[in-house]
DNA sequence: CTCAGGATGATCT
DNA sequence: GATCATCCTGAGG
């Protein structure tokens, strides 16, 4: 799962025609006291404990959707931040925002880019609508606490693309990433 | 049935 | 840095 997290760094990843490169990922996993599917499967969660390679979408805090890749039961990673781009013009009007940087830059702002939305959850991510490529060259990774949780949050689980200006924030108790 | 609390983001200070 | 908007889920009575 911490592979899945590393190797989707630098890959293309499209919706209808719509996205980029994806520069910033979190993992979670089973036994992980921040993972949705801690306290095993209930009907949010379902996603994350069928088949790999799906996509498990949820709401959070009432607003935003998060798009995670499902890898084996119970384990995933949030896709946190894109850089832009296909269809930019497109992302711009749906954040209502003109600055590049931003569009994708945070797991609620990417899936408003992506137009991704809960009527998602459970589906392939290696078919239509989704189109996902992985990169030519590995990029350079660096690695961090993750962000935005209360428990379990010292595991240094926050993957991004080196210096990369479209992370959601800088990466915190920054460390090197041995592949 | 009630109800607290999020894997967030925009805005204000 | 603090606040708040706003929707469920799942835990507890």
């Amino acid at each position: 799962m911490l592979a899945v997290a590393t190797d989707l760094l630098g890959a293309s990843l499209q919706i209808d025609g719509i996205g980029g490169i994806i520069v910033e990922t979190e993992a979670y996993r089973r036994d992980d006291e921040a993972s949705h599917s801690f306290r095993g499967q209930t009907v949010a969660n379902a996603a994350m404990f069928g088949s790999p390679a799906r996509a498990y979408v949820y709401r959070s805090y009432g607003l935003h959707w998060c798009l995670n890749f499902v890898c084996e039961q119970g384990s995933a990673v949030l896709i946190r931040a894109l850089e832009p781009v296909y269809g930019i013009e497109t992302m711009r009007e749906r954040r209502s925002v003109s600055e590049t940087r931003k569009l994708c830059s945070g797991p609620g702002n990417l899936c408003k880019a992506l137009s991704v939305t809960g009527n998602m959850n459970g589906l392939s991510v290696l078919a239509p609508p989704f189109s996902l490529e992985l990169p030519a060259a590995i990029p350079a990774m660096t690695s961090g606490v993750r962000i935005g949780i209360s428990k379990a949050a010292e595991r240094p689980w926050r993957f991004a693309v080196t210096g990369s200006p479209y992370l959601s924030k800088p990466i915190r108790m920054e460390r090197n990433v041995t592949d």
